[in-house]
DNA sequence: TATCTCAGTTTTGTATACAAAAGTTAAAGG
DNA sequence: CCTTTAACTTTTGTATACAAAACTGAGATA
């Protein structure tokens, strides 16, 4: 399976390791809200200069996980640790999105390409084989974030992804979920080939916010 | 050149202020899609060394404005001039999460201060006064993101906002459409103020569309 | 006691130097 | 004539040095 948009194979800059490094500790709550993320100390621990590590840090400041004081310094966000239900929120509104503009957009050969791709994945479900499967879903989203063909909202959804750190998948290979979730991306995928753009997004929200009240009341 | 003079304000980092500068350029298209934003080049006409451009660049590439290739260079993005149409679609989506957020969220001093600032609009509308009830338009909006006490959102809603700088305000000035948007605005209020997630981002969804849709017929 | 000042300390902001990868061109070999 | 290769050029990536703003705390003063 080759992944068309994979953009981190080969670019490991320091930069960009240092940045996945340091959202990954805030994610999960290593670097708690109102940590001072000290430039020159995280620089000598990484062993690295302060200049990669800047850039890192404008990156995480776009995204609103840190907050810069000028000539004070960079600290965690106090709200990163915004519920999963409303990232989920913002993540089910901008794949709609996305959804929306893939159905207006999309042509026969990426209908194909969609399709191939739910085909693999209607194949992992019966099989039960949920790691597979699992991996054909994420596919599936990103396939659609591509479709959409508008870099911002590609950028934005990756971004809200990688939020996604939790225990997740364990909840989600339920293989009651696992048959849901097809049902339901087929759904998806008749309303994004019948270029239906309110169809589209409305079965992306509804999926999304469906398997996300799931994962939370299969927690408790 | 030219932009070095609006670096000498003392309050903005100069990171901050290039940041600006690229991206209004890349936005009104001074700088076109696929050009080349070499590094140098551009230290040298700001009169500024590399590292607070590099800083503003990985904010940009954060973003989705530009696409940095590593050792090769950083340029503009292929689809940077996606139309108002799309940016509007995201900036609905989003907008209706942060109103849903904010009517979970809201307490009786919020809900006042958000009456105040819609009292004043209506003021400013029955008097006719275009310039100010625009901005106090900008201003509601801005509150209801504020209210969503989601740093993410904020900064996303922020981020968007920024992609206008068309003639926008002149098609909004018509009066017809102050009264309209004036009573959509009091719409969201209402749901927002009562408490209804579903009908607050309904409000806010349908408000931004209507009024995008407006632009657009009227541009035209 | 409370507050103001000012020097000393901490921390980031910016500039510059150098290293390394990618791109380019032209000559050599088939 | 086309392809390969290797030197050369361009451009970014990283490290380091220094400047400047913000914070801290002790002592003076009212």
């Amino acid at each position: 399976m080759e992944f068309a948009m994979d953009i981190s194979s080969k670019t490991r800059s320091v930069r960009d390791v240092v940045y996945e490094k340091l959202k990954e500790a805030i994610i999960v709550g290593e670097y708690k809200p109102g940590f001072h993320l000290n430039e020159r100390q995280l620089a000598e621990q990484f062993m690295i200069s302060t200049t990669p590590l800047k850039e890192a840090m404008r990156r995480l400041e776009q995204e609103g996980l840190i907050i810069t004081r000028p000539r004070v310094g960079s600290f965690v966000s106090d709200d990163v640790m915004v519920s999963i239900e409303e990232i989920n929120l913002i993540r089910s509104a901008v794949e709609g999105i996305a959804a929306r503009l893939a159905a207006t957009k999309i042509n026969d050969d990426e209908i194909s390409q969609l399709e191939e791709t739910l085909k693999e994945m209607e194949r992992y479900t019966k099989e039960r084989n949920p790691e597979k499967t699992l991996e054909m879903n994420a596919y599936f989203h990103k396939l659609i974030a591509i479709l959409a063909k508008n870099n911002y909202v590609y950028k934005q959804i990756e971004a809200i992804r990688s939020f996604d750190l939790g225990p997740k998948n364990k909840i989600l290979s339920n293989p009651e979920e696992l048959d849901r979730a097809l049902r339901e991306h087929q759904l998806i995928f008749k309303m994004i080939s019948m270029r239906d753009p309110d169809g589209a997004e409305n079965a992306v929200r509804s999926h999304i916010h469906r398997s996300t009240t799931f994962i939370l009341n299969t927690k408790k």
